[in-house]
DNA sequence: TACGTAACGGTTGAG
DNA sequence: TCCTCAACCGTTACG
């Protein structure tokens, strides 16, 4: 894979289309954001555009976390072996049954919820394939399918109240569904508080104090999005800093970022996303390349191995902000939008080293 | 000018 | 192994 990555936004910062911002620039968004700081401010301070700003903004108040949600895959498999024994059950003790009633029973039956029932016509498919051949002759489901059965099908939504939660196999999530208020302060959703701002934080507290924080590695980690599944599935290191773990320490990995690590609030009003050395520096040098080549951040061996460059340093080298735009710093230092200003700092009783101020 | 959001082109990964 | 598809991404443009 060629270093080619990246494309240049309007406000000159690198971006990688389809992929999402390394998790120390979205942390950086919020902490800037919690500090009062307006996003059209923030939006050019760190070269991201307004619109993902707003939206990464946006995504934390309404669930806590900063992190993107889990990118590809596909819905989690409703036709469990569980169901599929069921489907069977109904199917042998009524061979005429149909597939909307053998989906009505499971409901009652609550062998599924409303979000995971299968579809009528996964049913069908199962009666067909695994069952038909098995308990009746699959004539029997044929002629039966009520093929289509609209009525039933705004019941097979996905959408679990919580995307991201949806007990997938990919998320592991214990609590799908679960949402927190955005008020709650650290994590919502079902990532346990790995993701949340705090922890990420906390994390980066620790990568302070770490005798790797700091350290020039470069070499960046797996993808967020194992990162992210690792964590969602119960994330017991979340909680404390000693469970700190791979997971912890490579929140946006994904992009080798140089000067990345998580922010230090204080370098906000300096502060470019870019190091110093390279204006792509976001998603590391050209050479750096923006994701790691050979595809896949493959999984380094010691999450908190040489990869990770987060080091008490901030996103933002002490670089004067080249504004290709111009020079807009805090013209109205206190935004309302900012209405949790306590949530970063809360957590873990890990204060932000606002320094910015 | 600031901001929310739809559209767009892109990536990802389970099936 | 390759393809499909639906999830997500960030940028852009519009109102």
């Amino acid at each position: 894979m060629e270093q080619t990555y990246g494309e240049v936004n309007q406000l000159g910062g690198v971006f990688v289309n389809g992929r999402p911002l390394p998790n120390a620039i979205r942390l950086r968004i919020v902490e800037l954001a919690q500090l009062g700081i307006r996003p059209c401010d923030i939006s050019r301070q760190l070269r991201v555009s307004h619109g993902c700003v707003s939206k990464i903004l946006a995504r934390y108040n309404e669930t806590g976390s900063i992190l993107p949600g889990a990118i590809g895959g596909s819905k989690p498999r409703v036709t469990t072996p569980n169901v599929v024994k069921h489907i069977r059950e109904y199917k042998q003790s009524d061979p005429g049954i149909f597939a909307w009633e053998i989906r009505d029973r499971l409901l009652a039956d609550n062998v599924c919820d409303k979000y995971n029932v299968p579809s009528v016509s996964s049913i069908s498919r199962i009666l067909r394939n695994k069952i038909g051949n098995l308990s009746q002759p699959s004539q029997y489901d044929s002629p039966k399918q009520p093929a289509s059965q609209p009525t039933y099908n705004h019941l097979y939504q996905y959408p679990y109240p919580n995307p991201i939660s949806p007990g997938s196999t990919k998320v592991g999530s214990h609590h799908p569904g679960v949402h927190m208020p955005t008020g709650h302060v650290s994590i919502a959703r079902q990532w346990p508080s790995a993701h949340s701002v705090n922890n990420i934080l906390g994390i980066r507290t620790f990568m302070e104090q770490s005798p790797i924080a700091g350290t020039e590695g470069s070499v960046y980690s797996p993808k967020m999005e194992d990162w992210a599944s690792v964590n969602r599935s119960g994330f017991p290191g979340s909680q404390n800093m000693n469970g700190l773990e791979k997971s912890v320490v490579e929140p946006d990995m994904k992009y080798p970022q140089s000067a990345s690590g998580l922010s230090t609030v204080g370098s906000f009003v300096p502060g470019c996303v870019y190091p110093t050395t390279n204006q792509y520096g976001v998603y590391g040098g050209p050479g750096a390349g923006y994701v790691t080549p050979g595809h896949h951040w493959q999984t380094q061996g010691n999450p908190l191995g040489p990869s990770v460059t987060v080091h008490g340093g901030d996103i933002a080298a002490p670089v004067t902000f080249k504004h290709p735009v111009r020079e807009v710093v805090n013209r109205k230092p206190n935004s309302p939008i900012i209405k949790i200003p306590e949530t970063l700092s809360n957590i873990h009783g890990l204060p932000i080293p606002a320094s910015s101020s």
